[in-house]
DNA sequence: GAGCACTGC
């Protein structure tokens, strides 16, 4: 768990911290350097607290395994955790960061060629791979969270499995929770030969356990299924509220709506209670909320006064507060899933995992003994899936895909995965790739488009309509709205009771082709004169970070581009809307042809009543209100989000276009799909 | 007419 070191980040924690000697850790030393140096893959299970992360790579360090100029490389499922952990080893070890101990995150590598202990996210790892493809810069190799079960960090151990084949001295080493230990013991284990990996089976991989420094945590059931959660939450709350002892509470619920909801309920029932209860301070935190709102949740209440912090799953693994003794587990959360026949991804609510349930009781474990109230029955319980599907069985595998194949792996159904994907999502994402041109025929990755479209961090519809931007003379623009749409629609602010003027701002960027060049109106805007600046984006309801974020995102990918021998024209970069005549009209138009090269296969066409149907006819979307097309008119639009959540289909970033584009730029597409 | 769980290159 990176618990300990995202806890650095908190000066409430300060006095938590133990000396490193004094961790469960310390003890098992001596076992951990033998069985790192005997087994070529360690499987750590530790519990939270043990301290794992943060010594295992200075005991390495320590006893030499970086002598010969290698390092260790540890990898995290999440940046914070990279660079809070890094910051915690440096500060331990006595160094400058950068120097022995360094971290590298996408934007920020704060390495030097003294770095010997490096962290970095398992997408970092997968890339380095591309450049240095048996990893031979490390001699350890720490997956952290790898039970967290992530894209990359699956991806990653597939890869690991094939490079130890052919690199002996290599040493991994991967930290799970107790339910999935085994599980990849077994698959790094199964198919071992000795004339190959140079050990045998019984000597390739062992399981260490460490204890951690939890406190014992009290489980409590419901005796009779709750038919409303929400209502039995507030009911929670406040029985513990009236009822026990001192200390915070900490509620999980599945989104945004469910936590704000009952934060009104509280509000309201706390008028029933006498008036000395009515001492309660309830936040919400969720990862839609700015940093500043979900700040307030690691401030200490006010005296005499209970925190209930009311959450979604990033309390979960991704966000940790101390001084939590309550926890309240709903038992559901919301799960993203992709369905291959139709291309949608859907979120819905699903029951949770008995890994997730107890990672979610522990989180009131960590100061002193506490309490967890399940909202469901201990049959229930029982009949929870041990594990939540790992997300390579539920997403999206052409970015995947286009990945191994850039690494060489030719057959991707074929490679070593923790779990296989479902054939169906494997069909589709080649399906795709090979539209977009990225696979030929014999499903080989093509050159240069498929290679170029690998080496850019985007989704690949959005890659080829970028690297087609030269084409159409709008490179510049395209950089801008590539950069725009990494953001996911957190560029635009709608604050409490201020929805009318924030509206009326956006109508300011906004033009009739739609929201991907209203976007780049907005990126325009910023980088303006004297407009990079915090005030200027309150005024104009714009998110400040999310901009900032956008300019990182642009200046990067035109780095890759131009290694790929692709120049930013210094002649194109004008605002779409401001200038008028033929020729803005004519880059509007460019604008929308080379996104429809990258997009065709997601277009739809308005209806009268202002929803939208699918090429086909079978399926309504309906604009997303945050799009411009909630209020306007179109006829054929393509669009680059759909997701379906609760009973409707939404699309998102719609730009208009015209039918026969769709037949010019996807012709053997629209010739197989088309009815 | 009315809204997105969480990450990452």
């Amino acid at each position: 768990m990176a618990d300990e070191e995202d806890a650095l980040e908190t000066p409430l924690n300060a006095a938590l911290y133990k000396p490193p000697t004094l961790l469960p850790i310390a003890r098992l030393k001596d076992v951990l350097l033998y069985t790192i140096e005997t087994y070529p893959l360690t499987i750590i299970v530790g519990e939270t607290g043990s301290g794992k992360t943060t010594q295992i790579p200075q005991f390495l360090y320590k006893s030499g395994w970086t002598a010969d100029g290698t390092s260790i490389a540890i990898t995290q499922p999440r940046r914070v955790a990279v660079t809070t952990v890094a910051a915690r080893v440096a500060h331990e070890m006595g160094c400058e960061l950068g120097q022995e101990v360094g971290y590298s995150i996408r934007f920020d590598d704060v390495t030097s060629e003294k770095t010997r202990i490096k962290f970095l996210t398992d997408g970092m790892l997968l890339r380095e791979i591309l450049v240095d493809p048996l990893l031979k810069r490390y001699s350890v190799i720490m997956v952290d969270e790898a039970h967290e079960r992530s894209l990359s960090s699956d991806i990653l151990l597939g890869l690991l499995t094939k490079i130890m084949k052919k690199r002996h001295d290599l040493r991994v080493v991967v930290s799970s929770a107790t339910l999935d230990a085994e599980h990849f013991l077994e698959f790094f284990t199964a198919d071992v030969d000795e004339k190959i990996h140079g050990k045998k089976k019984e000597e390739y991989g062992y399981v260490i356990g460490i204890e951690g420094r939890m406190h014992h945590v009290d489980l409590h059931y419901l005796i009779e299924p709750t038919p409303d959660y929400l209502e039995r939450t507030v009911e929670t709350i406040l029985e513990i509220h009236t009822s026990e002892p001192d200390g915070d509470i900490l509620v999980f619920l599945t989104g945004r709506d469910e936590i704000e909801t009952t934060i009104d309920m509280i509000q309201d029932r706390l008028g029933d209670l006498d008036s000395k209860f009515r001492n309660i301070q309830s936040l919400p935190l969720y990862a839609g909320l700015s940093s500043d709102q979900q700040m307030y949740v690691f401030e200490p209440a006010p005296e005499k006064t209970r925190k209930v912090i009311i959450s979604t799953n990033i309390a979960e693994a991704s966000v940790t507060i101390d001084g939590i003794v309550y926890v309240i587990d709903c038992g559901f959360v919301k799960l993203r899933s992709y369905d291959p026949t139709s291309g949608i991804e859907r979120l819905s609510i699903a029951p949770i995992s008995k890994a997730s349930a107890i990672q979610r009781a522990g989180r009131a474990g960590r100061t002193r003994p506490g309490k967890c109230y399940r909202l469901y029955t201990e049959e229930d319980y029982e009949d929870l899936e041990d594990v939540t599907p790992p997300e390579i069985q539920r997403s999206n595998l052409a970015p995947v895909f286009l990945q191994l194949f850039n690494l060489g792996i030719t057959n991707v159904v074929r490679f070593p995965y923790v779990s296989n994907p479902p054939s169906k999502l494997a069909t589709r994402a080649l399906e795709l790739l090979y539209a977009l041109g990225a696979l030929d025929d014999l499903a080989r990755i093509t050159k240069p488009l498929g290679i170029r479209m690998a080496e850019l961090p985007l989704e690949p519809m959005l890659a080829k309509a970028l690297l087609n931007a030269t084409s159409f003379n709008c490179l510049s623009e395209m950089l801008s709205i590539a950069a725009m749409m990494t953001l996911q629609g957190t560029t635009f602010v709608l604050p409490e009771g201020e929805k009318k003027q924030a509206d009326s701002a956006k109508r300011k960027f906004a033009v009739d082709e739609g929201d991907h060049i209203t976007l780049f109106n907005v990126y325009d805007a910023f980088i303006g004169p004297g407009r990079k600046d915090p005030k200027w984006c309150r005024d104009n309801y714009l998110n400040f970070k999310a901009l900032e974020k956008a300019v990182s995102v642009r200046k990067q990918l035109a780095r890759h581009l131009d290694h790929l021998g692709i120049q930013e024209s210094a002649f194109s970069g004008s605002d779409v809307r401001r200038v008028g005549g033929v020729s803005s009209l004519e880059l509007t138009e460019r604008i929308q042809r080379c996104l429809t090269t990258g997009f065709f296969a997601h277009a739809a066409r308005m209806k009268p009543d202002g929803s939208f149907t699918t090429v086909d006819g079978g399926t309504t979307l309906w604009a997303h209100p945050s799009s411009l097309f909630f209020h306007r008119k179109a006829d054929w639009v393509i669009y680059t989000e759909i997701l379906e959540s609760k009973d409707k289909i939404f699309i998102r970033d719609i730009t208009s276009i015209d039918k026969d584009w769709l037949l010019e730029y996807a012709p053997e597409y629209y010739k197989v799909k088309k009815r």
